[in-house]
RNA sequence: GGGCCCGUGGUCUAGUGGUUAUGACGUCGCCCUUACAAGGCGAAGGUCCCCGGUUCGAACCCGGGCGGGCCCA
């Protein structure tokens, strides 16, 4: 019985100690280089991490296993608010109010002790990471990369700083990109709100935020609104505060939302934005940083937003001006970190000039192979709808610094590219000296920025951290572009996008040849695993309980580009495999035992199933090629089961101890469990270890070369296919007739006989003597022929072929005088079944396709 | 509102123009055949979501629906 646990943990110390997995820096081989996403230092593994780095990892294996050098580094992504919230947890403090050096050491502390345990998931997941080429994003060594790349695009004049309405979130106290925001559902209100016009009459404007009434500036409407026609030029008074705004007609206000009337406040969205440039309005800041009113809003100055919204509705009802309150449903962005509505807020901040950068990474993406390709469209479609630059300043702690310093008359300046280049480890403005003693322009003394970078600043240099851009241009040489960027779906728009920008911009070539674009795991039930729903299933007890080959066997199965709920049969499913081969595994070993000679002549089974066996391995090794694992297993498993297994195995039980068989068995046996290896590890190392490598030598099986075609012999396959098939109808015939069998009559095949003798223990004659009569069973169109050939006139044929007498069409056919219509029917236009009668015998007959078979 | 993906026996799923639609799970029947009963052999079970079109021929291509999901506004 197969002890899955022992085992595997086994194998798994076997490779740590014998180091199975390393790229080899001295290797001629041709190298390929895995872009792999580092895991974010916080949180526990979930089944999508555990799927998508098996998925990577069995890449790594296949190509490892295909001749090359493979560069697949164990790494760590450690910066940034995730980490910071967790510290803020965990100790009970507040960033802000911890010292910022302090705060950065708890951070720091806090990854590293994860990164431990993450080490310890990889291993039990079977994952071939190499640990000698290790990296973590806020290791000094890889936050110089990340400010040196900075610094190549702040000399190319692509950063700038500006006051800039940017998306801000008040709890985190930090502006973020458009790429960070996620959208919510939630009911709001909608509330009606009556203006006074200063010409006379009155307006009802309809909003969700009252409170930003302090920043009106504007109402519109549409401009063939009847309702609003002579409203059009005059002033409304607002409500409160008493500001006089123009009444304006715009083709984009919705008339059906509301009352059709809206007002324009700075800045209430993104929308806002546009009216604002659009009709030159100003920036007014009605909320603060910390998402309160500001001095503007008067009496609600210093509430938090939702508190004044409820109280400005509250008071505006008291005065008889909130005419009526609907509930509605909004989409409301949220940061993705912590999920707080965010706010605009009109600040000073670095951007990176992204907006100019489209179409050179259009282009660029076109130059890269997506698997699965139409993933491709989302990125085209984020990079069509992007407005903004790209905000890269964040007000946080724990973060790559941004390597600025700047004097009170603003001028900025950035290191050296070449001394920080010379250096070491990164710089921290805020405690490191500035490049110049004082302004080079000015003379005014510089001061450190406190700002850092978003985490997409490091993490989009990936390609250029692993292959020693500016550290090493032979290695760069060698190893940029790299060959493969696996990620998920989610991250299209960040991770791929900013990779492919700071890249193509910092080398002028792609990041990387193609890039896998992994999907989602789902619950059980079909929808994200969610706390909440109870539908979350953990990897490692998934592991614990049926082992991690067979949950590598379920992530295997997962289609590609497509999101796959969690399935126990997928996984149990697995342990069937792997159970089978461990089978196949000590069966195989008793027939292999010593040295296996190639025979000087094979037996026919042997070349049958030898030509299957290559035709699987050239199919399986293009599948793979292509990243088609999923499809690659699928095909191993049923040929390992259902042909070699079921079939094969049982055929040749009667004939162990032949040169032909062993060979035969060694060659397929091992093929096979080379072929799994890349998917399940661990059981195709223990059989290895335990039935082969005495006989191949080498000290794994992750460290063999993936298998090859050994034999193409058509005719093997296509009688050997027969032999295949009479063997399953007399094992039918015997399941039916439960009878004993004494003696087999076979016409029809003269090949592999014996294996069906040895099968069934029972006497094969060959040849039928006696009174036999061929008799034509079936007649059928081959659509193949005719269709092509006669295009429209396909349906009389083939009507006619249906309704006529087989017998008499097959002859008229043989004689070149089967005809409809002028049209000569001829015997490639039909597929016929025939079939041999015999008279006076006492015997089951069965016909299998030409082959006859008679049971005594 | 836009884009993309998906819809195949009870359940899940493979399949990108050609005879009889793949496999798994489940169900049922038979079998402990000397690797494996966590196994083997076999059976039942399908309007390939719907409607139209293209085609000699459509699960597959095109158009329009319906349903589910993802991304974006």
């Amino acid at each position: 019985m197969y002890n899955f646990k022992e085992s595997e943990s086994r194998w798994q110390d076997y490779w740590e100690k014998e180091k199975i997995y390393r790229f080899d820096w001295d290797s001629e081989k041709p190298v390929f280089s895995i872009d792999v996403p580092p895991r974010y230092a916080s949180g526990k593994l979930h089944i999508g991490h555990a799927t998508h780095y098996t998925h990577i990892d069995i890449m790594a294996r296949y190509k490892r296993m295909r001749g090359y050098n493979v560069f697949f580094p164990l790494c760590f992504d450690v910066n940034g608010m995730p980490i910071e919230v967790n510290v803020e947890k965990k100790y009970g403090i507040k960033m802000r109010e911890t010292p910022r050096h302090e705060f950065i050491k708890l951070c720091e502390d806090f990854a590293n002790a994860n990164i431990g345990e993450m080490i310890r998931q990889y291993k039990i997941l079977g994952e071939s990471m190499d640990p000698s080429i290790y990296y973590q994003t806020d290791a000094p060594y890889y936050r110089r990369i990340t400010q040196l790349s900075f610094i190549k695009m702040f000399e190319k004049g692509l950063v700038y700083k500006a006051k800039h309405p940017v998306n801000w979130c008040p709890r985190c106290g930090t502006a973020i990109a458009d790429a960070e925001i996620e959208y919510r559902k939630r009911k709001t209100n909608l509330n009606y709100i009556r203006f006074k016009v200063e010409e006379g009459g009155e307006i009802v404007i309809a909003t969700t935020r009252p409170e930003l009434l302090c920043t009106c500036q504007l109402i519109a409407v549409h401009p063939d609104d009847e309702r609003y026609r002579d409203m059009v030029g005059k002033h409304a008074i607002v409500p409160i505060y008493g500001q006089k705004v123009e009444i304006v007609a715009d083709e984009k206000v919705d008339p059906e939302f509301g009352t059709g009337a809206v007002m324009i406040c700075s800045v209430g969205d993104k929308d806002d934005l546009e009216w604002i440039y659009k009709y030159n309005l100003k920036f007014l800041d009605g909320i603060d940083e910390e998402g309160r009113m500001t001095e503007r809003a008067g009496k609600y100055a210093g509430l938090p937003v939702e508190e004044a919204r409820r109280k400005i509705a509250e008071d505006l009802e008291k005065e008889g001006l909130l005419i009526k309150r609907e509930e509605i449903e909004q989409n409301v962005g949220v940061c993705w970190r912590c999920h707080t509505p965010i706010e605009f807020v009109n600040k000073e901040q670095w951007f990176i000039k992204i907006r100019e950068l489209k179409d050179e990474v259009r282009k660029t993406a076109d130059e890269i192979k997506w698997i699965p390709e139409f993933m491709k469209k989302r990125l085209e479609e984020w990079i069509n709808s992007l407005e903004w630059d790209w905000v890269v300043s964040r007000q946080r702690y724990f973060a790559t610094p941004i390597p600025i310093w700047e004097c009170e008359n603003g001028h900025a300046f950035v290191p050296r590219f070449e001394d920080l280049q010379k250096m070491d480890r990164h710089v921290d403005p805020t405690v490191d000296p500035p490049p110049y003693e004082n302004c080079p322009v000015c003379g005014a003394p510089l001061k450190g920025t406190e700002d850092v970078f978003d985490t997409w600043v490091d993490s989009s240099i990936s390609p250029l951290y692993n292959t020693f851009w500016a550290r090493d241009d032979e290695k760069f040489r060698k190893l940029y572009p790299m060959s493969l960027r696996p990620q998920s779906h989610d991250i299209i728009r960040t991770w791929a996008f900013y990779t492919i920008l700071r890249c193509k911009s910092v080398t002028g070539e792609k990041p990387w040849e193609d890039i896998f674009v992994d999907s989602f795991i789902l619950g059980p039930d079909g929808r994200p695993m969610h706390t909440s729903w109870g539908n979350v299933v953990d990897p490692l007890d998934i592991i614990d309980e049926y082992g991690t080959d067979p949950f590598r066997y379920f992530a295997a199965s997962c289609t590609i580009g497509e999101d796959t709920p969690f399935r126990y049969k997928d996984v149990k499913r697995g342990r069937k495999l792997v159970i089978k081969l461990y089978n196949l595994g000590r069966f195989a070993k008793g027939v292999i035992r010593e040295e296996i000679k190639k025979p000087e002549e094979l037996r026919f089974m042997d070349r049958w199933i030898l030509t299957r066996y290559s035709e699987v391995v050239r199919e399986v090794t293009e599948l793979m090629d292509e990243y088609r694992y999923d499809r690659a297993i699928k095909i191993i498993e049923n040929f390992t089961w259902h042909v070699f297994a079921d079939q094969y195995v049982e055929m040749i039980k009667h004939r162990l101890e032949d040169e032909s068989t062993r060979y035969t068995l060694y060659q397929v046996f091992l093929g096979i469990i080379k072929m799994f290896a890349p998917f399940l590890p661990h059981i195709t190392e223990e059989i290895y270890q335990d039935v082969f490598r005495g006989l191949v030598g080498e000290k794994s099986i992750h460290l063999t070369s993936w298998p090859e075609p050994v034999l193409k012999d058509e005719y093997a396959l296509e009688v050997g296919e027969k032999v295949k098939d009479t063997i399953a109808e007399i094992r039918r015939w015997k399941n039916e007739n439960r009878k004993e069998i004494k003696e087999i009559i076979i016409d029809g095949i003269a090949d592999g006989i014996e294996d069906i003798a040895g099968t069934f223990k029972a006497k094969v004659k060959v040849g039928i003597e006696g009174n036999a009569e061929e008799k034509v069973i079936e007649v059928k169109p081959n659509f193949a022929v005719i269709g092509p050939k006669y295009k429209e006139r396909a349906r009389e044929i083939v009507d006619y072929i249906r309704n006529a007498d087989p017998e008499s069409l097959w002859k008229d056919i043989l004689y070149g005088k089967a005809e409809i219509n002028g049209i000569k029917i001829t015997e490639d236009m039909v597929k016929v079944s025939k079939a041999k009668m015999y008279h006076g015998m006492e015997a089951s007959v069965i016909n299998v396709g030409d082959v006859t078979v008679i049971i005594i």
